[in-house]
DNA sequence: TAAAATATAAACCGAATAGTCGGTTTATAA
DNA sequence: TTATAAACCGACTATTCGGTTTATATTTTA
């Protein structure tokens, strides 16, 4: 594929883009190609020419979009120097004015449900996972190594950590009437901070 | 409906279990009718007598599981007296051999992936959580009476530990080769022993 | 017991939709 | 200029599926 770059180059991009804003709006198992197709402005061929099979087009969009929110997630922690303040640095995704994450959460939310049946997707979503929980050990031990944190064991919090940043989100966007921005940020401080420096 | 009061009470709880068991195969997007009748051992048409709509249905099959999984909990609890064991005590959750529990989860991640778009099933999701934070909350001040929590606001004391179940279970659940049962417990107990006993 | 209400099955309808394909246009290379 | 491959279009096909209709059987009721 892509004979002509600079056109390949201008048509994927849009192509994603349109998939995932159909996928925020409807969900994966509701979108069609003609939508899709719609949206990107060109036709329902021209699509499938880049992308054959519906599939394919949206494993490209899904991953595509969780790389750009991973990034974001570490260019804002390596802004952050003290240990501690790098774990808490995450509640950038407690914001509910930022339509980046209204669109995350809901794909987050389709490829857990899907990913309950499927081990397709259920890779997808540990491959995601993995890379939060690398950048939380690489901030557990340097805060280790700093003498600020008492860790038993680095992987096993990083994941609780991790956990707790979930359950916290699954809370606060489904339900945002009982729960509050500042009950997230406040929880999260609260658990994070518990984890990584009063472990018995 | 069912002025036939013996056969009605034959038929729908059957359609409610063939529809909750093809749900937890297939997710609540991709199941049919035909199937749903198939499995319950009658026509489509029966089904749609009982029915009407694949909505309904499937609100019904939904409401009725979840509701009998929720008075599994309160009768675990019920049989406890110590409030920290109370609030430890839905670690059952964490079971990979209970049929009822696969089936559960896969629900209930359908569930928040529909809410995130969908007021109505955002509402279905609220009850089902108010049911267990209400459980939650009589715990904690429980504990606080007894002089042995010291918790600052009980309603939000008991939304956080309702999201660490939940953020554990998730990733207990969907990633069991990187998250065992064991790290779930251990994370549970010691969280919700933290939020409980350490608050300042 | 006859009429009315209810229960059930099977055939059917129409909308939606993933994927295919023949053909056209456009860009690059020879 | 010409040849070739990529980019693109949109009509068509086959299938799925929710819901309806029609027909028949069973149960309730008057």
């Amino acid at each position: 594929m892509g004979k002509n770059k600079i056109i390949y180059s201008i048509r994927v991009p849009r192509i994603l883009e349109a998939t995932v804003a159909l996928i925020a709006e409807k969900g994966i198992q509701n979108i069609t190609l003609d939508q899709v197709a719609q949206r990107a402005e060109l036709s329902k061929g021209g699509l499938v020419h880049y992308f054959p099979g519906k599939d394919k087009l949206i494993e490209s969009a899904v991953a595509d979009f969780f790389r750009k929110i991973f990034e974001r997630g570490r260019e804002i922690r390596d802004r952050i120097d003290n240990p501690l303040k790098q774990l808490l640095s995450y509640t950038w995704l407690y914001n509910k004015n930022d339509p980046d994450l209204l669109v995350g959460y809901r794909l987050f939310f389709d490829i857990m449900s899907i990913a309950s049946r499927d081990r397709r997707y259920r890779q997808v979503l540990q491959d995601f996972v993995e890379n939060w929980i690398t950048l939380l050990k690489a901030s557990i031990s340097r805060g280790i190594a700093a003498g600020d944190f008492q860790v038993r064991d680095v992987e096993e919090t990083a994941r609780s950590v991790s956990a707790v940043y979930q359950g916290v989100a699954s809370r606060w966007f489904l339900d945002p009437e009982n729960h509050s921005d500042e009950w997230a940020v406040r929880t999260v401080e609260s658990l994070v901070g518990f984890l990584v420096t009063n472990k018995l």
